[in-house]
DNA sequence: CTTGAAGCTCTAGCGACTAGAGCTTTTACA
DNA sequence: TGTAAAAGCTCTAGTCGCTAGAGCTTCAAG
């Protein structure tokens, strides 16, 4: 018979928490396994594929929607221009998500740099903190 | 007396939604204010500053916690260093968030590239997503 | 005095897990 | 074969920083 994986196996295989791989059956991104006499999840070399395909895909940011359509896709073997749609959505969202942490460290950067000589001095940082208009930068938005 | 402010009032002075500012108020980031004959919320000046302090500390990204400290080292005119290990500790962190999200959007741009032209093509993306082999990229971590 | 806006409390939900309690099953070794 | 540790099971609750909703009371304007 086909070889079955323990899910502390597919854990270690996949380097995924054992809870975390209950997580995803339990929110219907990995199918259920099967069970053992003892009622214990046995999985089988689907499982390790699509599993592996979630952590990576994890691993590069997407979503647990965005993964779930991308493993229907897989399945579906329908044309590639939905996939491109949401590979790209992504990559933008994180661009964006760079931009904003960019301007963060921005102001940030200028925040601590009133104690940049190790010398003692009149720290600003609470008085900057407290006041936007002291702040030269924009770091609105989330 | 004192001039006194709804809490919706305050929530338009700082640009801040009502159930937030009880939020804040609940985790006991902002002191509980008095309240009025008919159990309502009045808050003082002193109310209008902390709040503006969190939420510009919000905006550059602290967490609650570190602004409840930052607002107790306020209060207490304690000597500066501990405001300094908190905002350079934040840095710290902002900045290896980017550089995370720089190798992710490296690799997210590799993972696109295949549909660049427009034309039909063997799109990739999936078995990269299936293959960390087939992704130059690092990328691990949060 | 009426009516609508604004306030109140309490509960639950988001995303993606993580941790723990309290149990059962499997596995390894003597 | 006995036993004990390791691994599995389910269920609940916590993380972070809000946000939304139900169902109520109070306030402010006309
Ligand atoms: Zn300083
Ligand atoms: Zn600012
Ligand atoms: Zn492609
Ligand atoms: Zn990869």
């Amino acid at each position: 018979m086909a070889t079955t994986y323990a899910i502390g196996k597919l854990a270690k295989l996949t380097d995924t928490k054992v809870p975390t791989i209950r997580y995803y059956e339990q929110v219907g991104l990995l199918p259920a396994p099967e069970r053992n006499a003892g009622n214990q999840r046995r999985y089988r070399e689907v499982h390790l594929q699509k599993l592996r395909f979630i952590r990576h895909s994890r691993q590069l940011g997407f979503g647990l929607e965005e993964i779930a359509s991308l493993l229907a896709l897989q399945e579906s073997q329908a044309d590639s221009g939905e996939v491109q749609r949401i590979a790209r959505n992504h990559l933008d969202e994180v661009r964006d998500k760079v931009a904003r942490l960019n301007k963060l460290e921005q102001a940030l950067s200028q925040l601590v740099s009133c104690c940049g000589s190790g010398q003692p001095h009149d720290c600003q940082i609470l008085s900057v903190l407290a006041d936007h208009n002291l702040c030269q930068h924009e770091h609105e938005g989330r």
